[in-house]
DNA sequence: TTTGCTTTTGAACGCTTGTTCATTAAATTG
DNA sequence: CAATTTAATGAACAAGCGTTCAAAAGCAAA
């Protein structure tokens, strides 16, 4: 038999995606195979490559548009001062990362298991987000509002704290995601000024 | 053929172990079979289980050995300020990881490919360490040393900061490994005090 | 109802996986 | 030199891998 109900095109593609996200991020890419995936949608593995190339593309897929998400939402008002600025590019990363536990898992675990070409263009596109804060610290530091002594060291130093959320925060849990921002903004607010 | 030349035992074991650290580390648990480990130590598949039971206890014994030498060297002088205990934490880590880049990237990576039990042994591992910090926060805090609103909190975001280090510092490159503390002890004792 | 298109099946492909084990050779001991 | 122990080989195992594809089945249009 085949087809065992209705057309499904339009429903298995986004479904198929969806697994891949939840079991990857789950037993990471080497260990899930396709044929886990195909079970988790409900399909044979043959039917996988009506909506992939192959596996490494499902991969791929998910991180790149889990980047570019990322950086069209990233906040960036000039109009605002620096320490608002950096202000809301710290409550914007926690929000956004707390919506997406398996996307960031899967962008920072699964970096090594993309092709070098595909490596290339997800850690441009992390560059690029990098880019953004250490262009409001800098901008903070020629207005003397920020004292930091290196821009890329605390670029990376307040990236890796705020990454650091996903590991340990649960909607439901004793904080709240309004009171995880504002004790992670204090600390970075400490930090960068004087 | 068996045996090529010499005794090799007490060789060969822990070549097997460098081995599989520099592969896991490079390429994934799951990604790297037992093959590809003989073939680096220069030896047939069938003889790593002169040395391991399986792969898992490969990957287990790693793990315990990086968290136990990590407790084992985690300075603790309770006759100095919390003030300057905090400092040597904070240099403590970013030394001590810079040092094992390998053992630290598997130890953060390949928690998910761990059985449920060892799972545990490592994660309650994990949990000393930090608890080695906050005692020291907790104990800054007591003392009016420290303003911070969420000791545990707190504990995370340096951890998370700090480890953070290993995923761009290089030996050799543009800071040197005591500017690189400095910086990070700057940040830290800002954010940390009021 | 027939035709044509889309989607899925299920078998098959060649290859790799972790692990076991009889066999063999080197090293050590007596 | 002979006997024993240690350590490695290399073939074999069953299972699983990503991927392909002819055949079958469901759906839409004529």
């Amino acid at each position: 038999m085949a087809r065992t109900t209705g057309s499904h095109s339009d429903i298995t593609g986004p479904r198929v995606r969806a697994a891949a996200l939840r079991l990857f991020a789950r037993g990471g890419y080497a260990a899930v195979s396709m044929r886990a995936i195909a079970a988790e949608v409900g399909v044979q593995a043959g039917a996988l490559y009506n909506y992939t190339p192959d596996k490494q593309s499902l991969l791929f897929d998910l991180m790149q548009a889990h980047m570019t998400d990322l950086l069209a939402e990233t906040p960036s008002d000039a109009d605002r001062s620096e320490l608002q600025q950096l202000q809301d590019f710290v409550a914007f990363h926690i929000r956004f990362h707390a919506d997406r536990p398996d996307e960031v898992f899967i962008a920072y675990m699964e970096l090594r298991n993309l092709t070098e070409e595909n490596f290339a263009v997800i850690e441009r596109l992390r560059r690029d987000y990098e880019d953004r804060l250490e262009t409001i610290l800098r901008a903070g530091v020629a207005s003397g509002d920020f004292s930091v002594a290196d821009t890329k060291i605390v670029t990376l130093a307040i990236i890796a704290m705020l990454t650091g959320v996903n590991t340990w925060y649960r909607a439901g849990g004793r904080l709240s995601l309004d009171e995880v921002v504002a004790q992670y903004w204090d600390m970075v607010r400490k930090a960068v000024t004087a």
